[in-house]
DNA sequence: TTCACAGTTTAGAATAATTATAAACTGGAA
DNA sequence: TTCCAGTTTATAATTATTCTAAACTGTGAA
């Protein structure tokens, strides 16, 4: 749960003026329980169901890439069509299931890696992302 | 190297129909010592740079699709807007680099992964793919 | 307070990647 | 050789996303 103060002192703090929409879109991302995954159709449509006033796509997809340069979500890895968004910024996994298009969250420890490869000259390793694919039994 | 007489029986035995596209295509995927990354874009110009009679673009989508559903060539995680495909269809894991979108294959005894979690009910585990993200140093 | 203006939002156009359409073509069984 | 389902093709359509440029709005200074 994140108050209003907190999502304003949030915005402010990655230089981004705290304007109505980002405040609203923010509320929605981060004002919950669980962790929340995400296309930027779905959180447009989230965002303006019971709305008189619509936040404009643009906006959305403005203030997605926004957040995401600020590091408040993360984009996950899937080889879909759409990019998919992630609320939980903490290094973790994820199932994908591909009939229901749908995303889970894997546990940071539920995934041990034992060896990992060096990175190749003048890179450094910036994320390590698993991903698990479902099918049906 | 696979001669167009086993590139033949490859399609054949996928049911697919040898035509002449699919055995061009097949050729430029398979017919070589490393396994190749690609999108359908750079395979539409890699197999139609040198030709007077040209392989459409329609054709190129259509065969990376059939091909992707015999198990040929499997297609990459990534979260660029492009989809990647890899002729390396062994599990094996990826180097993602986002400054040059270049992915380059990880063997697949360089990842041990210790630990895993159990799939949700009534699923089973399909594949599982470590994608590591690069940066400059 | 009000002002000024850079930062932000917006509708709609533009682009990029992919998929659909429907007419023409072709591999291969009979 | 013929026939026809499977395939290819050019082009249109669709989907997701980015761009554009005009209108709007937080915010710091007066």
């Amino acid at each position: 749960m994140q108050q209003k103060k907190e999502i304003i002192n949030k915005l402010r703090s990655s230089n981004l003026r705290p304007t109505k929409q980002r405040i609203l879109i923010a509320r929605k991302l981060f004002d919950r329980e669980e962790t929340f995954h995400f296309t930027a159709e779905s959180l447009n449509k989230a965002v303006n169901e019971k709305r008189h006033t619509k936040i404009s796509l643009a906006t959305i997809y403005n203030t997605v890439e926004a957040f995401k340069k600020a590091g408040h979500i993360r984009e996950i890895l899937t080889n879909n069509s759409k990019s998919y968004y992630d609320t939980n910024i903490k290094s973790h996994h994820h199932f994908y299931d591909p009939d229901s298009k749908k995303l889970t969250d894997i546990d940071y420890q539920e995934v041990i890696l034992k060896k990992i490869p060096n990175p190749p000259k003048g890179k450094k390793i910036k994320d390590l992302e698993v991903v698990i694919s479902l099918q049906k039994k």
